[in-house]
DNA sequence: AGCCCAAGTGGTAAAAAGTGGTAAAATGTA
DNA sequence: TACATTTTACCACTTTTTACCACTTGGGCT
């Protein structure tokens, strides 16, 4: 069982090649050789990168939705849009779609700092810059954010 | 069960490493072999470190968020990402990841000095110079805080 | 078609950072 | 005081990262 943790500085080189961080590659090793998903996230600004086993649960939900459902279909259409199959090279290196880096938004010639997090089962892929805005602006109260989870979870159960 | 009680002062190395109290290890003896999780503190400018029996509820209860909720995921994305597995190395030595050292406000080249706190399953990791602030603050009153959080267990029950 | 340029790919070497260990100093204990 | 343990400071080695370089491929132009 995966477990990823953890946040990891890396750099992407002047071709746009992600140098895939030492301390994530050790935990993924089992797994790495069968390569890598990445895809846009849903609701923010960030990519996921799904190690191969996770990958296929979610597309084995997807395909449980309907194609003649119009929705469906089209959630599923944008989903997939974004969706490539990446593997490491030798030398341990990503090569992410300038779309992708797009929708992160980031562009090479004015930042190359991205910070890779791990999430459990997968991880996500920020501009470091837009991470920390995030976290930083004045409407993100991550303790207000904890005390509603926690009391929702509680009244759940 | 874990007890684990005390304050113990401690020090970071140059290289930012700190050295785990010799009398935090005798307690933490059975489960060491397992590993450590340091995650930051939810509500306060400090961090925690879960044996991990510990971490290992506290998972559980991650598991039971709902990922497709975004108050849920946002939640689990800010609190996994600062969650790390740690081991003391032989000397019994921690190496904390440097954002986390951060977040504690603590700055390697300007002090090293900490303190770990036990505190029955998890014990707590202070920058010494901020959890001396705190106690010290003027509206810090302990006695206040002792009878109100007394009255509001009576009223629960 | 042949040539040239640009982009993409794969690789290497040097620099930097991280890791593990040891020896000496300091502290605590009998 | 002498001994044992703990802590500090330092060193050497390994790994990781960075910065380059060279080769291949494909597209556009003459």
């Amino acid at each position: 069982m995966l477990k990823l943790l953890g946040e990891y500085p890396c750099k992407l080189d002047n071709k746009g090649r992600l140098l895939f961080p030492a301390k994530l590659r050790k935990p993924l090793e089992e797994v790495l050789h069968q390569g890598l998903v990445l895809n846009r996230d849903i609701y923010t600004k960030c990519l996921v990168l799904y190690p191969q086993p996770t990958w296929e649960k979610i597309s084995a939900n997807l395909e449980k939705m309907n194609p003649h459902n119009r929705k469906h279909a089209e959630f599923v259409r944008f989903f997939l849009n974004g969706a490539t199959e990446l593997e490491l090279d030798t030398v341990g290196r990503l090569n992410i779609p300038s779309h992708l880096l797009s929708y992160a938004e980031v562009d090479l010639k004015k930042n190359n700092e991205l910070v890779l997090c791990g999430l459990g089962q997968k991880m996500e892929l920020w501009n470091k810059e837009t991470r920390e805005k995030k976290f930083n602006a004045p409407d993100f109260d991550f303790m207000t954010l904890a005390e509603e989870v926690q009391n929702e979870l509680k009244t759940d159960q």
